[in-house]
DNA sequence: ATCTATTCATAACC
DNA sequence: TGGTTATGAATAGAT
């Protein structure tokens, strides 16, 4: 900090009470930090000089405890009832088998190999292999079935977009033969303006179509939207 | 220190325990000094991967156990009950662990994948191929290495052999001078008989040679010994 | 165990 | 109690 301390008990109450906050906080992440830095088992109880209670355990601290006063005494404490002696056991047989199996998973993740000989590792690629290849085959399926989710709306998009040309070619021609039967019709006119105006309005047309037509594409393209973030109408426009 | 890490199992079982060593001494320390300057009651216990106990506590250990335990049960009546719910607890967490950490071994085993979508998928097959690869350097190293102690052990025996056969013309020819010798000092003898036993007995020289040469190829080899059941005298001949 | 370059914790101050 | 900064401590990596 700003200047050195010497290792006393702080006489100002209130430099005190913030130094035990802050150091609390300090010693509380230096114990979890070593639990898992180095695979300890670490229990630290700390009562403030006001008697509340602050408590680190990497486990549990009853466990701590327990492990400790074993280890202190040879009389773990015969106090213990059969049932609480029943689930220690249980806890203890749990524990060996998530200790195994994270063991085993390490080994999978190509971890701590040190101790297995040729043939153990012959076994753990030929696993490894045959998981790798079910996990790709599956996911050529799910990219698979994106893909023909996306071609099918987009072969749908497409008639769609066929179907609104051909409409709009038929509008226009009726509105270009009523165009020229008013113009005969009448001596004068706003000719120019209704033939101007038509190609704006179809293109409105054309785009409000496509909006339903994409609004659901499935579960499957949920997942990867980045791939297909050009949308429908593009799609549509590379199919023809 | 000279790099900053992130606070996960040291995989490095030396580099662990020299941190260990490390961070311990400064725990205790910090713990020491947390107690001192703000006057608070501390209790730590440690126990290494090994299993070694380390402990600090401002008062005592046993004293600082029982504000603990005291601190924590309002009702000491129901202690056992409480302490059975404890264990329960424990037990329903371990478990919870262990159902995890199966379903993550089955998914690394390319089992049950129908959860997953392609992205997870992808993950799955990065982290098995990286796997694969360490599993596989690994074990190429240990191929590696057998050959190489294969091929110093045929070149011994190889070396042996040439050094027998060596031997073997010079006993032969001394013999056939001997029997020379013999037939110019004698009018008639057992002629025949000394020159044909002379083939077979060198014979047997050069395979009673053999057998302690090979009696203690190492551990490596011992773990795929089909891959080498012609045995280290046809080695031998293969080098020559 | 010893040595440094760094990161980290924290004392003093707000 | 929570934030800032200058400084001393702790320590990671190397020897």
């Amino acid at each position: 900090g700003r200047g050195k301390i010497v290792i006393r008990r702080i006489d100002n109450s209130t430099n005190r009470q913030v130094t035990f906050s802050k150091r609390r906080g300090g010693l509380l992440k230096k114990a979890k930090e070593l639990s898992i830095l180095c695979d300890a088992e670490v229990g630290l109880v700390v009562f403030s000089s006001t008697g509340r209670l602050h408590e680190f355990s990497s486990t549990n601290m009853k466990a701590v405890i327990d492990r400790y006063t074993k280890a202190k005494e040879e009389q773990p404490g015969v106090n213990a009832t059969s049932e609480i002696k029943l689930w220690q056991r249980e806890a203890a047989s749990l524990r060996q088998q998530l200790h195994d199996l994270q063991e085993s998973h390490k080994q999978l993740m190509g971890e701590e190999l040190s101790s297995l000989g040729v043939r153990d590792l012959q076994g753990l690629e030929n696993r490894l292999e045959m998981s790798l290849r079910s996990i790709k085959t599956r996911k050529d399926n799910l990219l698979r079935s994106e893909i023909e989710e996306l071609h099918r709306k987009g072969s749908l998009i497409h008639q769609e977009n066929t179907e609104l040309c051909r409409r709009l070619n038929i509008m226009s021609q009726q509105k270009m033969e009523l165009s020229r039967k008013l113009q005969s019709c009448e001596s004068g006119g706003a000719t120019d303006a209704n033939k101007s105006s038509s190609t704006p309005f179809s293109f409105r047309i054309v785009q409000d179509a496509n909006i339903p037509a994409n609004l659901e594409l499935s579960q499957a393209q949920q997942n990867e939207q980045e791939h297909s973030e050009t949308g429908a109408p593009a799609l549509g426009l590379q199919l023809s």
